[in-house]
Order: structure tokens, then sequence, then C-alpha cells
DNA sequence: CCACATCTTGGTCGATCGCCCAAAGTCTCT
DNA sequence: AGAGACTTTGGGCGATCGACCAAGATGTGG
């Protein structure tokens, strides 16, 4: 972001950036620390507050940052998909296989939860979920759904999967959700009085 | 549950419970401390350990037993239904009126993230869920649903509910899910190959 | 009325917290 | 080489943390 000329800091940045994702999944929001976090950076406690100025600050900037990247991974692996059934299949599948090794959905709710308290978070998170939503509303659209409902089921898409993630942590064989028979729920029939 | 015969000592453990349950809402299952707590609850610090043993474990049951209490509220209010779309729609409603004065889901998600970390935590939490399902598939069960399916619907319903709660934390505006609508998308057609 | 279990008080312990800063180190220019 | 900007070091500040405990208060059954 800013101009400075040092390749140094600008490892030391991302290096606390990483550190500070893993730790809000490994042991919650509220309990990184300027000195847990450093030390998994492998850099000096002081470092935190020179480069981010708060610890509050470092965790809001690794969150969006980590969320941004999944965001891009979930819709890429989506875009690649020409089938709308095919690819909401494939987005829960995706979130299936994903957890057991990286459970990055854990990271969204720690953050969704932070965001509650704290505006700043919710700025940022706002813009990340909003990215998500508008793609996800415009593959959508292209494949079939009508456009006055895009949006609506853009969102009830992104918070089942949410919903189902949130579950899978409690119960791993909770059932995953049919989204593309659901979808079907909108394209189709449309009976409502309001 | 001890056959303790004092009055007190059950006062200000339930006074302590609910206090625990307010301030992880307020501010996170990793901020609630010692102290804050006894405070909120008009107590002296030292009752905690006293009463609980440790703050962990203190936390453990007050979440159990707000969550045991919510989902007797909700269910209560589902079972006054006889209609399977007028209930479902009832059920999200409840969620969104409920929201601004007690944003109770904050507490079943803080639950889930720390039931991902604590093992205790989990097994309480487990419980609540589980009975939570059963009564749900119960009622689906006697309102036309297919028994075969009940139970995958009331997974769905409930993970549904929780991410619709956890999306609109962020955003107010987000779309209710039409879950009548949705349900009926198990009761109707059946053309699965697995 | 007195023993007795239960509950409460008030304080202390070592550890850890977020944040700060002066001094030293490390670069990139001119 | 010397100046100046950027980064890192290592220590230290007061505050707060979870946990613990001896002594006092409270209420109950004999």
């Amino acid at each position: 972001m800013e101009p400075t000329g040092n390749r140094r800091g600008q490892e030391t940045r991302t290096a606390l950036l990483g550190a500070a994702a893993e730790l809000v999944v490994e042991v919650g929001w509220g309990a990184v620390s300027t000195r847990s976090v450093a030390e998994r950076a492998g850099v000096r406690p002081g470092l935190v507050h020179y480069h981010f100025g708060s610890v509050r600050r470092l965790l809001t900037e690794a969150s969006a940052a980590a969320l941004e990247e999944m965001v891009e991974a979930l819709t890429g692996e989506l875009e690649a998909s020409d089938d709308l059934a095919h690819g909401l299949t494939r987005l829960v599948d995706s979130i299936v296989a994903l957890e057991p090794t990286h459970p990055l959905h854990l990271l969204v709710t720690e953050t969704y939860l932070a965001a509650s308290r704290d505006p700043e978070v919710a700025g940022a998170l706002r813009g990340v979920v909003r990215r998500m939503r508008e793609r996800l509303a415009g593959w959508l659209a292209e494949r079939g759904v009508p456009d006055a409902h895009a949006a609506e089921v853009a969102a009830f898409v992104a918070a089942t999967l949410d919903g189902f993630a949130l579950h899978r942590v409690l119960d791993a064989d909770v059932p995953a959700p049919p989204l593309a028979r659901l979808v079907g729920t909108w394209t189709g029939t449309e009976e409502e009085g309001s």
C-alpha cells in the first residue's frame, strides 16, 4: 500500500498477516496475542505494532485478505462450470473437501462475529461479501436464473453454504444441502402474492 | 443439580450463568473474564471459581443452558402451527424479530466455534442440536414430509436458519430464505440417482 | 446453643496482556 | 563515504488475567 522502498518490511508484513489468519482459526479472534502471532511469524513482537499499530488492525487486515483469497478460489471454481446444477454441486463439494485440511470457514465465522462488534471489521468484510454475492449473482444470471431473482438466490446460496459449513464443524455427517435442486425452485414455479 | 441445602448458592449460580451468556454475546467467548462476569452478576470474583471451578466450565454450562432455552422457545412456536408452510415461515420470522433486541444467534455461533476447539463444549452442544433436529424432524414427519427425508430436511432447515442469522449480522437487508417453498422440493419431485 | 456444612469475602500469586520507545541495524540514495 | 529513510531489536510500562486460599459470615440440624 505505502510507497516503502524496502523489500524486507513487506516480507514481515505478509508473514504477520499469514500467521494472524492461522491463529484466528486455531485459537479464536479474541485469543490471538501480540506475542503469539509474532512467534508464529518468526519475528519479534515489537514489529506487530510497528507495522499495524494494533493487534485489532492486524487481525482485521489479515481476515479480509484471507477471505478475499478464498472468495477468489471459490468463484473461480464456480465459473469453470457451465452447467448451473453442476457448478452448485461442485461448490458444496469443495466445501466438504476443503474442511479437514484447512478449515477456512472457521475464519469466515470468526470474522462475522468480530464484525458484529467492530465497525472496522464490518466494513472490510462487507466489501468482500458484496463482491462474492455480485459475482455469484452474475454467474447465476448467465445460466438461466431470472435477473429479478439472481440477487436473492445468491444471498440464499451464500448463507446456506456458511450455515452448512458451520454445522459440519460440530457434526461431520450433516447431509449436504441439494443446492442444485433447491435453486431450481426459483427458476421454475413462481406463485407469490406479495 | 446437587443436593445443596442452601438457597443462596443457587441464586448466585444462576446469576453467574445469566451474566456469562450475556457477556459471550457482547464481547465474545474468549474475552469473558472472571472479574467481568462476576461484576455483571453482582457477586464477588472469587465465587466464579468456587461454583464452577474455571471460567471455561462456566461458559460451557451457561451456553448449553441458554441454547436449550432457545431451542425450547423456537420449537414451541413451531409446534403451535399445524400447517407446514405456515410454521416454517413463522420460524424465519421469529429469527428476524428476535434479533434487534436479543441477538441469541450470536451465542449459537460463538458456541459452535468454541465447540470446534473444546471437546467439552462440543459434547454439550451436540446434545442440544441433536434434540433440536429430532423435534424438528418429528414435526416435519407429522406434516407430510416423507419419513425418509425428514432428518435430511431438518438438518437443512437448521443449517439454513443459522446461516441466515449469521449473514443478517452483517447485512440486515439479506432476503429471507423462502423455507416453505424450498422444503416443498423434498415433498414433491424426487429424481435422484444416488 | 452449639457444632457443622455451605457459602462468601478480600486479597495475593505469577503469568500474560497491549502498547510504547530509544538505540541499533540495514538499506538506498547522492 | 555520508545522509537520511526505513526496519528491527530488546526491554519495560501499567493493567489485567485465571486461579487459589485462609478467614469470616450464614444458615441448618442435633
